[in-house]
DNA sequence: TTTGTAAATGTTAACGTTAACAATCCAGGA
DNA sequence: TCCTGGATTGTTAACGTTAACATTTACAAA
């Protein structure tokens, strides 16, 4: 057996078959070379408008799709990025992956939504799949604590974005909001409001867990007798702030104000109390947190503690953006803020 | 300049850095050639106990994360499925989304989100965007109706399901949800509950616009007045279902029961009915679609079209996962159903 | 005509991975 | 001792694309 006949016998076959066309068939029925048909399809400026005719006049009678992962591959830039958020069910996020579509869209990147909330060991799978397909950039919604999360993120040198919580160390970037703050904040509005017998209805993920815990210590600090406090599982419903107010009032002391860690659970509770025939807020005020549709169009209106998530979405994907274009981030922490919007409810 | 030399210049640097850890690496440091790294990630049942040790331990020291655009190009199999919702406010199809991650994350698939409902140049663009990353399987919400699309679709030779709607010509594979036997059963339920000035209060959406069509003309068909038909832009709100009910009211015809194509446009409804006195459902019944949460938490609670988006999802991932098995699927077809949940709205 | 220069096009190799085939090693049997 | 065959490891090439460098073409200026 002659040498060139093993080498072609070791030619391997296509593990399995597809459409496949690709850019040398194009190359083939334009009668031009392959990278002709790449500068026809990326730079058609380099391209003399003849030949630019007869390569997508090939493009479209062939029905050629460049094959992304290829150029990604020889360019080391995937034009994706990969959002991480608790669940898709709460549409808290919504306004957030919303504008982050959009601002990413606009900038020639697609955006990939994966699930987070997993155990450690999920959660660590989750994020080698997610790095493995080398996005140009990872948004989280949280800070990652876990320090395997942050060893693997940090050592994969992919930009990464942390938003919607607040950390004097982040992985990269931050876009920073203060649960705290909130929490304190809204304790202080109801006792301005005249309410000294706060409660708290919250779902049980971090950060509301982080709002209700500052809230009952703000209330403390007011000198206020300690707020009852119940945690939810997240994604938190209507049907959660009904039951969750019933469940408040059981445990004895009568409660004249609830701050709801959902505008849906905030909603339920309002319900709750019309059906009982509590005067909202007279006898028992009620805030949200969302800033949801609902709590405008709901009779009392509810008063919810905003937050742009919008922005989140839009600074993150110009935050990453610009990193993805080589620039140095000028400020790697912004403060997104919130801001309490008083309605009929409290 | 010998040739030799002439060739080494024209090796070409990598584009721009990134991290960068290969097998290449993980290979040297492991005193191992790349296949074995390979093998010992993929298929570690071929490779010695010894081996292994060496290589999981390189691959920890170095912090290695394999790319899964390379392995994707190699064996033509992204492990990607790419899903199109209209909007990821509308949390319609956050059941659906959620069942698919989970049935598509136990057969190590990810799902990546794209946001539909744009003009058609813009539709194209996107979907030649999602084809270009070769995902093994594509989730449409509703069905194809462009050409152009079906047509980049079919070529692509990726399985697509269409769900949530129902055509006679699928592209590939449908999980099909008939909005016109959705729209009959709630105009002849109302009926049998002795409603005959009804209405609709539907999105503009396309499937929402079918429900509310067929509805009209059931009830044309039950001898009824003309049902008033208000067209709102999706996705649709609680404040729609408030205002909704006003417009309605306005436009002249005393009505008995409304339809309205979301759950929480039929719960701004209620609102606005109790708000305005009205009995539910005795001087006025609603019907919502969705079966949301809040539908069985209102009070009055809310009779609601159910439509099982988790068995969607499932299904999805099935046919896919079973497609890229290599399988010919048993059944391209599979019909979803609904049911109306009754409740005191109506 | 010759020369210089910009525009257009082509050749080569590489991105990181893994299938196919090849080679080596070692235990056990003849 | 030599051979057989399974287990283990290695070599080569290829997936589809595009940057870098090389070459050709067209045309104006000398």
């Amino acid at each position: 057996m002659s040498p060139s006949a093993r080498k072609s016998a070791a030619v391997s076959a296509p593990p399995t078959e597809r459409s496949g066309v690709t850019v040398r068939e194009v190359a083939k029925a334009a009668g031009v070379s392959m990278i002709t048909v790449s500068r026809a399809i990326n730079t058609p400026q380099q391209v003399s408008p003849a030949t630019l005719e007869k390569v997508n006049a090939a493009i479209a009678a062939l029905g050629y799709v460049p094959n992304l992962m290829a150029g990604a591959l020889r360019l080391s830039r995937s034009h994706l990025v990969t959002a991480l958020v608790p669940s898709m069910a709460g549409s808290l996020f919504a306004g957030m992956l919303a504008a982050l579509t959009e601002s990413l869209d606009a900038r020639g990147y697609q955006l990939m939504v994966g699930q987070s909330g997993y155990d450690v060991p999920r959660e660590d799978a989750l994020l080698r799949a997610i790095i493995g397909r080398r996005p140009d950039g990872i948004v989280l919604t949280g800070v990652m604590h876990s320090p395997q999360g942050r060893q693997l993120l940090q050592a994969s040198g992919i930009p990464v974005v942390e938003t919607w919580d607040t950390t004097a160390t982040p992985i990269d970037m931050l876009l920073s909001v203060s649960h705290e703050e909130i929490g304190a904040a809204v304790s202080r509005y109801l006792f301005e409001a005249g309410k000294t017998r706060q409660a708290v209805l919250s779902g049980d993920d971090e950060r509301a867990r982080l709002r209700a815990a500052s809230y009952v210590r703000t209330a403390l600090e007011l000198g206020l007798p300690e707020p009852v406090v119940l945690y939810l599982p997240a994604p938190t419903t209507h049907a959660q702030g009904r039951e969750g107010l019933r469940a408040l009032q059981r445990s004895g002391t009568g409660i004249d104000g609830v701050f709801c860690t959902s505008d849906l659970m905030a909603a339920g509770v309002v319900t709750e109390a019309l059906v009982q025939g509590l005067a909202v807020p007279g006898q028992l005020a009620v805030v949200g947190f969302g800033d949801m549709d609902i709590a405008a169009s709901m009779s009392p209106s509810i008063t919810s503690v905003h937050v742009d998530g919008a922005a989140i979405g839009a600074r993150a994907a110009e935050m990453i953006a610009a990193r993805a274009g080589g620039l140095r981030p000028a400020t790697r922490i912004v403060e997104i803020g919130f801001r309490i919007v008083a309605r009929e409810s409290a």
